[in-house]
DNA sequence: CTGAAAGCGCTTACAG
DNA sequence: CTGAAAGCGCTTACAG
């Protein structure tokens, strides 16, 4: 209640304009210096606080940011849109900016569309993207500012991702130099872009060095234990040397898998995987350290919220942005 | 670009004062029949979404709420966050409210006073509770509506919580009867009201029973696994017949010690949880089913958002709601 | 350098 | 049942 004090309180208590008070606050117009800091002190003194609702109706800007999230998620998949979040949040807020947070599952866009409907946020960052992004449309139409967390091949989107096919290639070409070439590869839902990055990163590695993977051994779409332990028993069943995964989820059932079934890491058989996620955490006490991508999770996130500020302030910013990786090495793949 | 009509464009259009339209949205005030049916539709095809902002300014309100989490969360406590989060995101949008997030790490509450001094929210939840809690002092002094999940001592919050105090007691007298009386308990942060209420609640088990727990094995403040795996090694050299761990964070370590122990459960000894959130997500292979008490988080957090949004539109609440709970027997407790 | 005034798009007594 | 007008608390041309 103490918080009832308005720019005209102000400007009547120290006898200006509330023109003036303004423009002492957001600092934009010609003002003297003795007057700024005359209302500067009086503000810091008196605790006054401008509304944020005031001042959003004057600009027609809300300096809220909308952030979505798939509704449902799997556990190992938290880890990454908290990461997202706290980073968003933190950058954001060094902007003045706050975060509204919004989910979709799968085609209901009715929590997006209420969003910007309101106009309650000036821009959104989408926390992933799916192949035929029914949000990224969406969004389009709108033609609201957004960036996608997420590599997407709809034109003129601004996105930043890391760099999986890059990194994917690089692991890949790394265990063939090291005479480990008979690999499988578990990956799952295909809807999902960087699934299809991660595959073709696989792929390339291969192609780099004038070799072909065994497309019988690469799994796609599995998303849940029983079929990622299928995959694991056909490779067992061949002579797969290393079994690859594409995420950090399907790492954890695999190694799980190979551990009920007393199979030996490295000795009779390695694994690696894409991403680290979770596996770095040094939450796992159960699971041995895997060969592995890391990849810089905060960094990336907060790119992506700098990057919508830009656009949405009319300032310039790149379309495609890309981050680097880090390649882990660990004795999972030992090639003896 | 469409949605640059206003309420004005619409009045004009029908011939009508925007008072009327205003009336035929939101049902307020004496409007005809006829004539609110001629504005719904007309707004209905055009397409005309009234400005969030605008009504926030006129009205002093701004149809947002404020989530606040910890910054510093561990892997195993966002499955809680995250089921709350999207239980309030989805009460509070049927109630056409938004979610702002925002965080605090420990004694830094500038996310929050950032949030509340603007304006942006009419009220706010604090996702968890802790002793001597700085935000809720802080919330109180704003006199800002706000309600906690979890449980507090500071007098009039308004609060929601799961009974934690009864299933852990319940849960404790289970075992007892089972003829397993000598039990140890390891928990974590005894700042965390919750820690404190579990502890309670496995005292007033033993006392149900006019027993009493041996304080030895009680061991608090464990939050590293190297603290939880010193403390089941004293259990083992003593004759402790099975292990409560206070939640299934500590419960993981647990598991995974004995496991890398060859200790056989429920044979060589036996283990109990006082919290289940992740164990029952199916999604750790590793793990064999523990006896444990199960919670509903998503009606709780939709409990939280109601009675807040109840609070802000000036409605009548209750101070204090516990829910209940189911407990989980399961053979990590077989008594033979 | 400073101010009076219009405007952002709604809501809500008040009057009819 | 309907409308003219004031007001919510800011910003920003425009004029001086």
């Amino acid at each position: 209640m103490n918080s009832k004090i308005t720019i005209n309180d102000v400007a009547q208590a120290l006898g200006v304009s509330k023109t003036t008070v303004s423009r002492a606050i957001s600092g934009k117009g010609r003002i003297g210096n003795e007057t700024r800091e005359k209302v500067l002190s009086y503000i810091e003194q008196h605790e006054y606080k401008p509304s944020a609702v005031a001042k959003s109706l004057a600009e027609s800007k809300t300096y809220n940011i909308g952030f979505v999230v798939p509704g449902a998620m799997s556990l190992m998949d938290m880890p990454f849109f908290q990461k997202c979040m706290f980073s968003i949040t933190e950058t954001a807020s060094a902007f003045d900016y706050d975060v509204i947070i919004s989910s979709t599952d799968g085609e209901d866009l009715s929590h997006l569309e209420r969003l910007v409907n309101n106009h309650k946020v000036d821009g959104i960052i989408l926390a992933r993207t799916t192949q035929q992004d029914p949000c990224i449309r969406y969004l389009k139409s709108k033609r609201i500012p957004f960036v996608t967390i997420g590599t997407t091949t709809e034109p003129d989107v601004i996105q930043v991702d890391n760099d999986h096919f890059n990194a994917c290639k690089e692991l890949t070409s790394l265990l063939l130099l090291k005479g480990i070439t008979r690999l499988g590869l578990i990956g799952s839902d295909k809807s999902h872009v960087v699934t299809r990055l991660r595959y073709d990163g696989f792929v390339a590695g291969y192609e780099a060095l004038q070799m072909e993977p065994n497309y019988k051994e690469i799994f796609l779409d599995c998303n849940n234990m029983s079929s990622i332990e299928r995959a694991v028993d056909e490779m067992l069943e061949s002579d797969t040397q290393c079994i690859v995964c594409m995420d950090d989820y399907i790492c954890r059932y695999v190694l799980n898998k190979l551990h009920r079934e007393q199979v030996g890491i490295p000795q009779d058989i390695r694994v690696a995987s894409f991403y680290d996620n979770v596996m770095q955490e040094n939450d796992t006490a159960t699971i041995l350290p895997v060969t592995s991508i890391h990849f810089n999770i905060q960094e990336m996130a907060e790119a992506a919220c700098r990057t919508l500020i830009d656009a949405i302030e009319g300032r310039d910013y790149q379309y495609k942005r890309l981050f680097g990786y880090n390649i882990i090495l660990s004795n999972s793949t030992q090639s003896n």
